[in-house]
DNA sequence: GCTATCCTATGACGACCGTTATAGCCAGTG
DNA sequence: CACTGGCTATAACGGTCGTCATAGGATAGC
């Protein structure tokens, strides 16, 4: 269906140009669309549809995260660096998360801030809740969930800006060592 | 001077909305000087201004970061925070960080990119040289530094789409307490 | 007083934006 | 066959954008 490729590439030019300079005459350009479908599909208009692209990349990473936390919390971890990884290295330092882009730009979309509040929520839980099954108390897992979070997308942008993966690799090598750290503090 | 006055007005709305939302005319009228001075000051157009608003920033982060660093690393990391957490305090968490929306948005900013990687840098080189002089390693030093930074930037976004205090509270609890432990190991 | 220089003031340019309206196509159902 | 509803196609709306050009005013040095 032409209505997901629609928020698809929403979701891509979102993460690369940030949702101010995401227009919906080009997204719908890029999937193949004509303009007035995208407000067939999207009565909301930019808002529902910047939404509805906050929602397919929560998804998107919460499956990843909640397969590989199944192997304990530091393979998430890694696999969640990893993604971050790869989005960088695949588009030359030009992409980074869309659900941070609608975070930053403060422009009258309430829908898309609220779904990217809850993006960040539904990561940080499912993080927090593996680190809690591996003996880490209730609370310090929330924060080390939400320093996790925090830090990858920080690095990502520190990446984007420098053109480098170092600062990634800075930041994960630190988490990696903490989080081994903790989780043997509590076996 | 009004020139100056340019440029922090500037700064001040990409911190709020970003930097394609900012728009020159806007910035001249709150500045109370007419478009046509702005690229009598600033002929390189908005590439030239938002770069010198990024270079700004980073100065005002930097003098503080200095001076708040030779208390020691610890006073330094906690003065940062803090000043994070008055940004989104004063601002009902509607403003951010002016180099961190300068690197999300990828439009044709060469000039305002280089400078938002600069300030990184910066900031960085900073802490980590504070770091050093009080017994962490180098390369240690230089990786918990861009941590600190990324986790703080990172978590100002998180604060922002949850409009509360906590993400930033929880990251600077659990970086407080690794700079501790990691001094202390050294000392 | 004269002039050169810095800055103001104003308006225009083409381009793109989000959104809406309207008319037409083209299935599938009865 | 008729017809209805989902989607296309196209054009237009008012508005804002970055940028540029040009003319006016002030101010400082001579």
């Amino acid at each position: 269906m032409s209505r997901q490729q629609i928020v698809a590439g929403a979701a891509d030019m979102m993460r690369r140009r940030g949702l101010n300079a995401t227009s919906i005459r080009e997204v719908a350009k890029h999937a193949g669309t004509p303009l007035g479908s995208t407000y067939h599909y999207f009565p909301g208009g930019k808002d529902q549809l910047a939404a509805e692209a906050v929602r397919l990349s929560e998804e998107i990473v919460a499956t990843l995260l909640a397969e590989k936390l199944r192997q304990g919390p530091a393979e998430g971890v890694a696999a969640f660096f990893a993604l971050w990884r790869e989005v960088l290295a695949g588009t030359e330092f030009k992409a980074g998360c869309p659900v941070l882009a609608v975070a930053v730009e403060e422009a009258d979309h309430p829908e898309a801030l609220k779904a990217s509040a809850e993006a960040f929520r539904a990561w940080s839980k499912q993080l927090a809740a593996s680190l809690a099954e591996h003996g880490v108390g209730a609370r310090r897992a929330a924060q080390l969930a939400t320093l996790l979070i925090a830090s990858a997308e920080g690095a990502v942008v520190m990446c984007r800006a420098q053109r480098s993966i170092q600062p990634l690799d800075d930041v994960a090598a630190e988490l990696t060592a903490l989080l081994e750290a903790t989780i043997a503090a509590r076996t």
